[in-house]
DNA sequence: AGCCAGGGTCTGC
DNA sequence: GCAGACCATGGC
């Protein structure tokens, strides 16, 4: 992969491990547009980037190389080869046939909050409600950063609307458990900011001390939001894959240190391809 | 009309 | 530790 800065863009060019599609569309990110002609727009950290792509190259619009370097290289997980990982990995079946159909997907290393927030709001419930209630959370709460959108909110903000506050944006039961999380985090409770210094077990234990927060919006949060790639958020689409290939035994540490990357192939295969495909029996 | 959705809590055994 | 009711909402 080559980062070049043409005119006002960054191109990268020979991604052979970062498919945007795939990885905009694999359930980690919520926050992001598909327009007809293939242009994605994502809003994160309180900016709005534009990207493309075509075969193996990828156009971020009007970004500057500095920006690039500081924010999405991060965001993007671009520092890691997920080409020995995909090898490492492969010494299992499954996730053979499910690298071949869902090459190209990366983790994305999120904001925190958001993420912690996203996962809170995903709780059952399904991928396009989950982005409209995030939506109108972050219009109802959140710091305008251009006309018509604004940044995801701060704690701070989402406490001081209340149960009550929240009603705009039709979360139903799960308004309790944002309240929950905000007033945790500002309190003290959960320092977020600590997490990262934590072991994984550590981690996982604090974040679920808000209510609403159980083993797999934990793992979520730790996977998509704080660079815990051996968390397994087990949904019903990986239960799905567990009951059918591994049995009721299984063990998260099969995979080993980069499980939580083995487990998100393993989700976009069941969910998006082989559930479109199969003829019921 | 009933089931499902990137689940968790609470109660009862 | 495990099963089942319940939780809000909307799409199909």
């Amino acid at each position: 992969m080559r980062i070049i800065q043409q005119n006002k863009d960054i191109i990268l060019t020979s991604c052979r491990h970062f498919d945007i599609k795939r990885s905009f569309e694999c359930g980690q990110c919520f926050r992001y547009e598909e327009s007809e002609d293939g242009l994605f727009t994502l809003i994160a950290f309180g900016n709005i980037v534009r990207l493309r792509q075509t075969g193996d190259t990828i156009i971020f619009y009007d970004m500057d190389k500095d920006e690039f370097e500081k924010i999405w290289l991060g965001y993007f997980d671009l520092d890691r080869d997920y080409e020995s990982v995909i090898t490492e990995l492969s010494f299992d079946e499954q996730f053979c046939l499910a690298s071949e159909q869902a090459c190209g997907i990366r983790i994305f290393r999120q904001d925190g909050w958001e993420t912690l927030c996203s996962f809170i709001i995903s709780q059952n419930n399904n991928i396009p409600r989950i982005k409209k209630i995030i939506s109108a959370l972050c219009g109802l709460l959140g710091e305008p950063i251009s006309t018509g959108v604004n940044a995801f909110p701060t704690a701070e903000s989402i406490l001081s609307a209340g149960v009550e506050g929240l009603a705009p944006i039709k979360s139903g039961f799960r308004a309790k458990y944002l309240i929950d999380a905000a007033e945790k985090v500002v309190n003290g409770t959960v320092n977020l900011n600590e997490l990262g210094r934590m072991d994984y077990k550590e981690a996982k234990e604090t974040l679920m001390r808000i209510k609403g927060v159980g083993e797999k919006v934990s793992d979520c949060a730790l996977l998509f939001g704080f660079g815990f790639h051996q968390a397994f958020p087990k949904d019903v689409w990986v239960k799905r894959v567990l009951d059918k290939y591994y049995g009721s035994d299984f063990d998260p540490n099969y995979f080993g240190e980069n499980a939580g990357i083995a487990q998100q192939y393993l989700f976009y295969y069941e969910r998006n391809i082989l559930s479109k495909t199969k003829t019921n029996t």
